[in-house]
DNA sequence: TGTACATCAGTGAACGCGCGTTCACTGATGTAC
DNA sequence: TGTACATCAGTGAACGCGCGTTCACTGATGTAC
């Protein structure tokens, strides 16, 4: 028996969807097509996935897998700022190479719930922005600096899907990669003047833990708020 | 004979599916329930809008358009930054208050056509901005400062969205626009050091007409390119 | 002023389609005795 | 080792719905003579 088709019918599923939602975007990987693409009956896909969302949220966060994993290893360089600009190229990448799975994860704007995908994608970047504000180097707390980064990435990105390949000009992501990132960070040395009160007190509010050895929970609250308001500080 | 309805059957049309758009998003605006709604039959929608697609084409105008009608007038004031700020918060407020008109708007990524509504605000603004040329303190290319600063306000406006309205902090907003706008020009007074060659040949970019007095087609194009090249000069 | 007719914005009703989903059943696999 | 039975991933077929759209017709309005 010769087998053209993968043994295990959630990743054959899983396959067509993909395939289809990249081909004909959203509205062409009905659960019909998908069923058809994939050989398989409709049951089936609801034993699998639950639902169509479930089969939405499944696809792209299969999608945004596979794209992760063909590019090179996560891990962290030695300078955090430049983990930062590879992520937002990343991210960009994506958007331009998989239109239909990025507007499905990010501008599909359901009500309140985050994909999967995105909501992992969110951590890393937080991840990399805590690094930064370990070195004193970011200027904003690190939530504020997220969702700068974020939004500004989710702009230039519909944007340039928008534009027709043709005239795509990827000029316009790097100019506001470098303008966020300036605003965001100081310089790469840490220099003395860049040690403010205001990046010293968002360095220590991202290295702190939920609760400090010896320090009771409003003790905490009350030192948490302090740093707030010495992030307010003008430079 | 009471009339408690607008004669006019467009005029209905269109406000019973803008009020379908506003409550229930794009997904209740069918063509039946428009009909229903404006106590109309199906037929008559077909020969005011041609199809559904002209119908969502109208009622986003419209929407939009009462918008910018409640708003105060559009004059241009004496500090071209100022107005570019005041863009700024009507571009994002509208998103706010009219999720699903901005949605249709700007991120329903149909392939390269955008809504008419879309383009006459993007005109808008690229007149705003020759205004900040003509003054020397463009420090990009028109095309260019256009660009970044409607992805970023498509960003932030997406990104307070799909925010609950609760937890939503206006300070991504006003923060994204002041360092984009920072990006982009420079200080408010043409202070000598400001009128780098770069900036003047923005400026003078933007004044120039499509074909100057006395100058050949071939030698307009010319002066551009090195107007062009000067642009990029470092500060 | 009165009649015949063209125009056209509307009505009422239906067409056909593709959708998400579910019902009843089958056949293979694993397990208890 | 052999039989009876439970489990469960799949099949084949259909349900019912809401959608965009269009057909054939009506009745009001304006116009020519």
């Amino acid at each position: 028996m010769c087998r053209t088709r993968a043994a295990d019918p959630r990743e054959r599923i899983l396959a067509a969807a993909a395939e289809l939602l990249a081909e004909g975007g959203s509205e062409a990987m009905s659960t019909r097509a998908v069923g058809a693409a994939a050989g398989v009956q409709a049951p089936t896909l609801y034993r699998l996935f639950g639902d169509k969302q479930g089969l939405i949220d499944a696809v792209v966060n299969y999608g945004f897998e596979r794209y992760l994993a063909e590019k090179t290893s996560r891990t962290p360089g030695p300078d955090p700022v430049e983990d930062l600009r590879r992520g937002w190229d990343l991210h960009v990448g994506f958007g331009l190479s998989h239109p239909s799975f990025y507007a499905l994860m990010y501008s599909a704007a359901r009500p309140g719930e985050a994909v999967a995908a995105a909501e992992r994608a969110g951590r890393v970047l937080t991840t990399m922005l805590e690094r930064v504000a370990c070195e004193g180097r970011l200027r904003l707390p690190v939530p504020m600096a997220a969702q700068m980064i974020r939004a500004a990435a989710l702009g230039v990105t519909l944007t340039l899907i928008a534009e027709p390949p043709a005239t795509r000009d990827l000029a316009l992501s790097v100019r506001t990669r470098e303008t966020v990132l300036a605003a965001i960070t100081c310089a790469p040395a840490p220099a003395p003047e860049n040690l403010t009160p205001a990046a010293l007190a968002i360095a220590l509010d991202a290295t702190l833990p939920d609760r400090p050895h010896r320090f009771t929970a409003a003790e905490t609250a009350l030192l948490r708020e302090w740093l707030r308001r010495l992030m307010d500080e003008p430079n």
